[in-house]
DNA sequence: CTTAAACCTGACCAGATGGTCAACTAATTT
DNA sequence: AAATTAGTTGACCATCTGGTCAGGTTTAAG
């Protein structure tokens, strides 16, 4: 797959197909970008290597200098992309909102977005258990505020009766714990599965057994 | 901490106190392990280097080497802590236990353990999302045969109608990222909570929280 | 008290790795 | 089509780090 990109682009340039440069800037980026998240997740911030990166992206080590500066900047943007899609995750909820409906859109969201992005989740998880230094200010700030506004929300609705769960933040790491679990542990689950992937029906197994259990665990349902 | 072993070593030779060698080999050793748990979490495998373990130790790098041999040796000695704590935590369950009995108490046992060694659970998290490169054997065998064991004793109880789940192996995934999550991700929700660390009482909290959901999502209760 | 065994450690080395650079080719502009 | 800008890359280097080792000190045994 990353090693196509490469065959595709000299078989490209022997039939002269001048590629122009923003496709060129586009496509090496994205490549280098993939590239990285896999290097990355499989052997760690220090671990990986620039030269691997190169390889996994079929392109020469001085190459990924030139479109990133240097390695830690390298590792920035691909931070970058976990902290865009965490917030596109966002679900809006107020006192006036469903309980039911806003969880299991939550629940969902969340869940489609670990199979659809393990790598992503992997990696923030590998930040978070090292202590988060690279995203302290993220989790410190814009994370914080969400869960803290959002748990305000759901104590409001215990008060009204409306759910059967005294202590909201316990909640919401439950859900965070229980979706990304199946991104972050894919090895093991997926052994556990007796196969070497997730098929297409996986994630709406998970589906089908956490929304039921998570609305259940809140009393409601 | 880590520094007052190395401090109390000094001044216990400055009163002329001769520690007898299995001492010494003992307390080095368990020093040198409990700086290479901390070093590896906060730096993974590659980023750790030998001379910051030693820094943390308080010895100096080559003594480190004296004790164990090279840094796979030591990451593997490492490892075993957390295989032989994985089997301490298990649960004996069969079609004639009691459902609930058994949940509630696997729940608390692994909660317990999580909070008792975060950082085995974080290394041992790091493992698995990295590929389990160094585990892969232990979960292809000792772990995969206890799970399918275990989820078919839970499969028989929900023929028999004593529980809701259809589908165990999910379950089990859900208990293992509830309870573990809270190792894991000790930076995320110590900061959450708006404090610098866990006290003696968020374990009870997760504890209440986790045990009523949990049961009530199985239909339990 | 002598000898042996275990422990300790500063100094050193070889290999790996991030990063640079000069010379080159390809695309774009004028 | 000349000039300019963007992309490409092999070769090179400084630094970091795992690992060694010789010569030392401390503890234990004879």
């Amino acid at each position: 797959m990353t090693q196509n990109s490469k065959t595709n682009a000299s078989s490209a340039s022997e039939s002269v197909v001048h590629r122009n440069q923003q496709d060129i800037r586009a496509q090496n980026q994205a490549v280098i970008l993939t590239a990285a998240e896999e290097e990355f997740v499989l052997k760690s911030y220090r671990g990986a290597t620039m030269q691997g990166i190169a390889d996994r992206a079929g392109l020469p080590k001085a190459n990924v200098h030139y479109y990133f500066k240097n390695k830690t900047n390298l590792y920035k943007v691909v931070l970058r992309a976990i902290i865009q899609e965490w917030n596109d995750g966002l679900v809006t909820m107020t006192v006036d909102s469903d309980p039911k409906t806003v969880i299991e859109k939550f629940v969902r969201t969340k869940l489609h977005q670990a199979f659809a992005n393990p790598n992503r989740h992997k990696l923030f998880a590998l930040e978070v258990i090292g202590g988060a230094p690279h995203l302290h200010d993220f989790m410190s700030t814009v994370m914080k505020d969400w869960a803290l506004d959002k748990t305000q929300v759901m104590k409001t609705w215990h008060e009204q009766g409306k759910i059967a769960i005294a202590d909201p933040l316990q909640l919401l790491v439950l859900i965070w714990a229980t979706t990304q679990r199946y991104a972050e542990f894919e090895t093991e689950i997926v052994g556990l599965m007796q196969k070497s992937a997730y098929d297409e029906t996986d994630e709406a197994r998970a589906a089908d057994f956490l929304v039921p259990f998570i609305l259940r665990g809140c009393g409601l349902e």
